[in-house]
DNA sequence: AATACTATTGCAAGTAGTTACAATAGTATT
DNA sequence: AATACTATTGTAACTACTTGCAATAGTATT
């Protein structure tokens, strides 16, 4: 949202020793003003509209980076789709398979079931928020 | 798995009213006799080999439908790919975000989870087997 | 400021998945 | 068994996403 976290991520990134290209800032300028999801094009173009000449692969190497180095969040909506997101606030989402409405769950319901698989498996959930896809109260009804 | 099982299915399309076409038997054959996830594209290989003339449209075509008619489970896992198949044994996956290992986790122990969302926004979780995404206890000694 | 090192990009070509539409073939009915 | 109805398929073209490789441009060093 604000310079300030967009100024954050790219020292962060200077600081693991990546470099800091025109490219990168851009498509982290575009997460960072966008208030929710936004589909790989969707960022495609309003990327290239601030930076012209900036590419397909490009940008879809980019998301993968920076979702690599947690500074953006991946979310699975709908069939295979990858959305992005900047990771300001921690949630996951109910999707629902029939007329795809969204709604969103807050992190710390899930936080116990977390620490539950730490504890289980040695698994360290984090990355992506979780998609949980069911049937939403209207669709329940007409099937 | 068993012949039966696969008949119950094709029984079942019948009884909502859809046809039965080879292609769709042959979907169903090999999901019912593969163990474990498939991708799309292994799916097509398999099915065509014992029904040539089967086209890729097709197959893609079948699977969503086969998962809209809740006879076949589909999984991200990693980034952005659907795999699918039979919903014979309810579980849940684990995938690690740097090496891809993956780990099964029960149903039931999201059970109580599911419940407690159905209670809270009506939602009814189904469909679609859910997908952590973190690190194996491997790769979090590594970074 | 110039040079060297190499991470990152753009280009071109490739793979994966989807869609529109006309042809085909299941199913119900006669 | 033949006919009609229309769901489902194949074809062709398209969109989404990825990969290999040579060119470019950040950064560190001098």
């Amino acid at each position: 949202m604000t310079a300030n976290l967009l100024e954050t991520c790219m020292k962060e990134l200077r600081l693991r020793g990546f470099r800091l290209t025109p490219q990168r800032m851009v498509v982290l300028r575009v997460l960072h003003e966008a208030h929710g999801h936004l589909t790989p094009i969707e960022i495609c173009e309003r990327a290239q509209e601030m930076l012209p000449g900036l590419t397909e692969p490009t940008v879809y190497r980019t998301l993968n980076f920076l979702h690599e180095q947690r500074l953006a969040l991946a979310a699975h909506v709908g069939s295979g789709q990858l959305v992005y997101e900047t990771g300001e606030r921690d949630h996951h989402h109910l999707v629902c398979r029939k007329c795809g409405a969204t709604h969103e769950i807050p992190h710390d319901l899930l936080e116990a079931l977390f620490s539950q698989f730490q504890h289980k498996t040695g698994y360290q959930i984090d990355g992506m928020h979780v998609t949980f896809f069911g049937l939403c109260p209207g669709c329940q009804d007409h099937q």
